[in-house]
DNA sequence: ACCTAATTGCAATATTGTTGCATTTATTCC
DNA sequence: GGAATAAATGCAACAATATTGCAATTAGGT
């Protein structure tokens, strides 16, 4: 699953280097926003020491790309899992398991566009983040301490 | 108008001091997204001292009390201008001049709730921003530096 | 005007994010 | 496979943002 991360960077001429795939592993791997220093952390603990400064450049450039994306709500990191999200960027988030979930639908974006326009604004972007419960949680007792 | 905000700030037994007061003034003078040390510069700038740990829980009270929002995109606070937004934020903020408008549609709140139920979320708040060009802005040349 | 709880300021510290430059590394070409 | 080289990383220093505990001040009720 990596590798299809690896071939959107090679494709845009970006390297695949060692500390990137890193990244893009724990990503993968964690469904949940994390920190730069999250990351870092993570990987440190697996023995894998990369400089926070390289993750917050990883990062930006992922984001860059639509390999990740910033959470508006925390601030943390996700995998982005559609590929042709244009400059609309919708996630679920469960407030128990922390679990994200992105998703899209044409019908919701031209809804809102319309909306939007009945006020004089012209979008060009849609961000927008659903809390909730998934559908493991909901029913159970909470999880997530914080 | 800050007299709204004393009222409600009143009303929930917290006190009208004199730098709450002073950072409403400025959240609604400014409707654009304001760090704390944004405010705390604009008002240092009027001969207004307060110090940045005070901003910082003046902002997290209005946030508590739905006086004030946290946009996503940016990380600033802006004044709500709508009373009744249980739980669901919307805003749409100008690419160009950088103005913001709050926003409510309870059409959008229900599809968004159906769209999610769909996929066996179960939707408490939605947080959405749309980036774009307010009706004064579109058409003309870009204004904001950045 | 006084009392009291709430709020603010201060100092110290923690966390998060950024910049410039030397060193290393992934890819291209032979 | 082994250079060449442009890109990427690490490092060090720093800048910006955010948090905590406690003493001093202030708003609102009497």
């Amino acid at each position: 699953m990596v590798q299809n991360s690896v071939r959107t960077l090679q494709a845009q001429g970006y390297k695949a280097t060692k500390p990137r795939k890193l990244v893009l592993e724990v990503l993968e791997e964690i469904e949940r926003p994390l920190s730069p220093y999250d990351i870092q952390g993570i990987l440190h603990a697996r023995g894998k020491h990369l400089n926070h400064v390289t993750v917050y450049r990883i990062l930006d450039l992922f984001c860059r790309l639509n390999l990740a994306h910033k959470m508006l709500s925390s601030g943390g990191f996700v995998k982005c899992s559609l590929d042709a999200v244009e400059g609309c960027h919708r996630f679920m988030v469960c407030q128990d398991c922390g679990a994200i979930q992105e998703f899209a639908d044409e019908g919701l974006c031209q809804g809102e566009n319309r909306f939007a326009r009945n006020l004089g604004f012209h979008t060009e972007h849609h961000l927008s983040e659903f809390a909730g419960l998934c559908s493991r949680c909901y029913g159970r007792q909470p999880q997530l301490t914080e």
